[in-house]
DNA sequence: ATCATGACTAATG
DNA sequence: CCATTAGCCATGA
């Protein structure tokens, strides 16, 4: 684990339940305002999928982006949390 | 040390 | 709006 890692991972759990932020913002977060690609990178490992929600990091235009469970599954929790 | 790889982003045509 | 391009950065080989 990587301290890289661990600070994204930080700034992930903070997302509060039901919203969505950026991978640009993960990177702002953490003090690496250039690193959104580094982030995804890390998160593409996502070692922590039960604690850090990465479902909630999309792209700064909108898109789904990706998830290592599938789109759809990425999808899914994300409309479930907007519901509850 | 160098190179390729991505769940990316912003700018340009 | 869609496609392409260049810039970006941590990580592993």
């Amino acid at each position: 684990m990587t301290e890289f890692e661990k600070e994204v991972l930080k700034a992930v759990v903070k997302i509060p339940f039901g919203e969505t932020r950026t991978y640009k913002w993960v990177a702002e977060k953490i003090k690496r305002p250039r690193a959104y690609r580094a982030v995804a990178n890390a998160l593409r490992k996502n070692p922590y999928l039960l604690v850090a929600p990465c479902h909630r990091v999309i792209k700064s235009c909108g898109d789904i982006g990706g998830y290592s469970q599938g789109q759809a599954q990425k999808k899914r929790l994300i409309k479930l949390e907007k519901t509850i």
